[in-house]
DNA sequence: TATTATACTGTATGTATATTCAGTATAATA
DNA sequence: TATTATACTGAATATACATACAGTATAATA
C-alpha cells in the first residue's frame, strides 16, 4: 500500500460516504459535486491514482463501477468488536471439541469482554469447583493455551474425561488437579503412566439465573 | 412488508450476491444474465415489484441505482444488539445509584445476553453469598424490579446499607434476607419498624479471572 | 535540468443504462 | 366474469456515464 495524499484521501472518504448513504458508488460527476470539482476528469484522475495505489478497484466500462478495497484489518475488528462464541457442553466423558454436534449454541459477546481473550464457552457439570464459585450449568470462558501456572483453573482431559480443576505441578513428572470442594478428592497424574491433555485455561465466568 | 414471490426472492438474492461480489449493484442487463432473462424489462418489472413491496429502493435516473432496504429487524437485533451498561460499585453503605460518581465504568454487552433483561452491573463486596457461587468482586446483572418471589436473590437496601441476599417473606409485615454462607446470619426486617427498599433482582453473573 | 506525480479546467463522444411502449400468457382474486 | 398481479419477450430511445484528448500549473524527484 503506497502513501495516499490528503486530497486523494478526501476523495476516498467521499466515495465511502456516498456508498454508505446511497448504497451504491458515485459517478465521476457525483464526486465532482461532492468535492467541488468542475471537470469530471478531476475525479477520473483521482480514481486512477487511488486504483494504482490499491485503495479501490474500478470495473472498466461499468457505470459506478468503483469498489472499495478493504485492507484495513482494524476496521473489521474494532467497530463491532463482537463475535459469536460457541458454547460447548462439558459432558462427563469426551473431549470438548468444537465440532458442531458438541456446540450447544453460539452466543454473541464482545471479544474484549474479559481482559483475557478466549475461544469458547464451556457449560459446567458437577459441583467440584463449588468453593471457587463455579456452579453447575455456569458458562466458563476458556482460552486455548498451554501457558499454565500453578493455581490456574484449567480444563483438563484425562483419557476421555474432561474436568475443570485447579492446576498444580509439584514435580516434573507429576500434576495434581485439585477440586474446590471438600467432597471431592485430588486427582494425581503421573505423567509417565497417564496421559493428560490441557484443553485450556479458565479466564471468566457467566451465569444466568 | 408484503409477501415476496419465490421468483422475486430469487431476483432479490441475485442483487444481494452481485453487490457482495462486485461492491456495486447490478444493471437490468446484469440481472438478466444472472437470472437467464432475455429482456431487460423482465428485470425492470421485478425491480418495480420489489420496490413497491419495500425490499429495495431505486434511484430514478441513476445507473445501478438499486439499494437494498434492510427492514430485517432480526438482522439488527441479532448482529449488533449491544448496549453500554454501567458497573456500580457495591459499597458497604449507600444506595447503588446510577449517578456518575458511583459508576466504575461502562461495559459493552449484548442486551439479550441474559434471558432476562437487566439495567446495570453491581460489583459484589463480601462473601455472604459464597455458597450461591457469588464471590467477591463478581459482577452481578441487576434488573430493577419489585416483582420479587420467595427464593429470589435480591439487591436490598436497609437504611443506607446495600446487600445481596436471598429473599423470603414469611409474613406480610416481615422479610428475611438470608445469606448463602454459614458464617453470616439472617437479617430479619420488621416492615413496621424498619425501612426496606428493594433495588432490584439478580438475573445473571459475570466473573473475570 | 528533465521528468514524473499531483491537481486541476474544459470539451467531446461512444456506449452503457434506465425506462417506456407494445405484446403474450398464466394464475389469483373480486 | 372482469380485473389484477405475476412473469416474461422484444424493440426503441433519451440520457447517464466512462473515458479519452487537449491544456495549465505546481511540487517533487532523478
Amino acid at each position: 500500500m503506497k502513501d495516499i495524499t490528503p486530497q486523494q484521501n478526501k476523495v476516498l472518504d467521499c466515495i465511502k460516504v456516498y456508498i454508505k448513504e446511497t448504497g451504491f458508488p458515485p459517478t465521476r460527476s457525483d464526486i465532482c459535486k461532492e468535492m467541488g470539482f468542475k471537470s469530471p476528469n478531476s475525479a477520473e484522475t483521482h480514481l486512477r491514482a487511488l486504483e494504482k495505489k490499491g485503495f479501490i478497484s474500478i470495473a472498466s466500462g461499468a457505470s459506478r463501477g468503483i469498489s472499495i478495497i478493504n485492507n484495513d484489518i482494524k476496521e473489521e475488528t474494532s467497530s463491532y468488536d463482537s463475535n459469536e462464541y460457541p458454547i460447548v457442553g462439558l459432558v462427563a466423558a469426551g473431549s470438548p471439541t468444537l465440532a458442531s454436534e458438541n456446540i450447544e449454541k453460539q452466543v454473541n459477546c464482545p471479544s474484549n469482554f474479559f481482559s483475557t481473550s478466549f475461544d469458547y464457552f464451556l457449560r459446567v457439570k458437577g459441583l467440584s469447583m463449588k468453593d471457587a464459585g463455579i456452579m453447575e450449568d455456569d458458562l466458563i470462558a476458556v482460552k486455548k493455551t498451554h501457558d499454565i501456572r500453578n493455581g490456574d483453573i484449567v480444563i483438563a482431559r484425562i483419557e476421555d474425561e474432561v474436568t475443570v480443576k485447579y492446576f498444580r505441578k509439584p514435580a516434573d513428572d507429576m500434576v495434581v488437579l485439585e477440586p474446590a470442594n471438600d467432597d471431592f478428592n485430588d486427582i494425581e497424574i503421573n505423567l509417565r503412566n497417564e496421559d493428560l491433555f490441557i484443553e485450556g485455561k479458565y479466564v471468566g465466568l457467566i451465569r444466568e439465573n
